[in-house]
DNA sequence: CTATATTATCGTAATATTGCAATATAATAA
DNA sequence: TTATTATATTGCAATATTACGATAATATAG
């Protein structure tokens, strides 16, 4: 026990989980609120501007890579980081719709 | 070690990352789909619906409100879940206000 | 070649999450 | 009162996450 049953749900249940568990980590909002204030999207600089070790930045670009949320390209020496706005645009999606059916149904306890 | 240093973040980064973190399991997905289908927001046979146990499901409905997702009331001795709207409203903002952001300074990796 | 700079990976300790059986709690029904 | 129904809590095992020191890998500079 004690793992994720993703067997149990549907791929987009599964997607849309992945995306937000990426999200859940006030250190990853922070890097994505780095990457939105820079006005470039050479990165090298992250690991000076959040309170953590860089392997543990690392890990969380990583995390946040393999979820789609960012992109990485190496550029000489240095890694560029930026946003990926399709995964944005998914999550908008998603938020759209619940709070579409939110409003009709008029659900209240 | 391991635990998340959640004082080295800012306040909006710690609530956001705890909303991203309750909607990053398929389970809890399941539920707020769940509870959209629904007409009702009498929601007892949620148990019956997800192939988990009904302890399971309890932990998982605590944690959604515990995260301000759903909300709760007691209806005779039944449970009444909904969904808050409030909180995804505060989420499309934030990812409207990214894909504004990302669009507007045109990052390319 | 030898630094230096930047990022990734390995190994490991501390902590958190997931899932469930057993049990408790609370409201209603008989 | 004693079921019955619905949900919550406890306790525990399995697994995952978080964080970091040490080290590796890769590219550039000298």
């Amino acid at each position: 026990m004690g793992a994720t049953k993703t067997e149990y749900f549907t791929d987009r249940q599964n997607k849309l989980a992945t995306i937000a568990k990426a999200l859940g980590h006030p250190a990853r909002i922070a890097i994505l609120d780095y990457l939105l204030k820079v006005d470039t999207c050479i990165c090298g600089d992250i690991v000076n501007e959040l309170p953590l070790a860089q392997p543990t930045i690392s890990q969380h670009l990583k995390e946040l890579k393999n979820a789609g949320i960012i992109k990485g390209n190496i550029e000489g020496n240095a890694i560029c980081y930026c946003i990926d706005e399709q995964v944005f645009g998914v999550l908008q999606g998603y938020f759209t719709d619940i709070l579409g059916k939110v409003k009709t149904k008029n659900l209240n306890c």
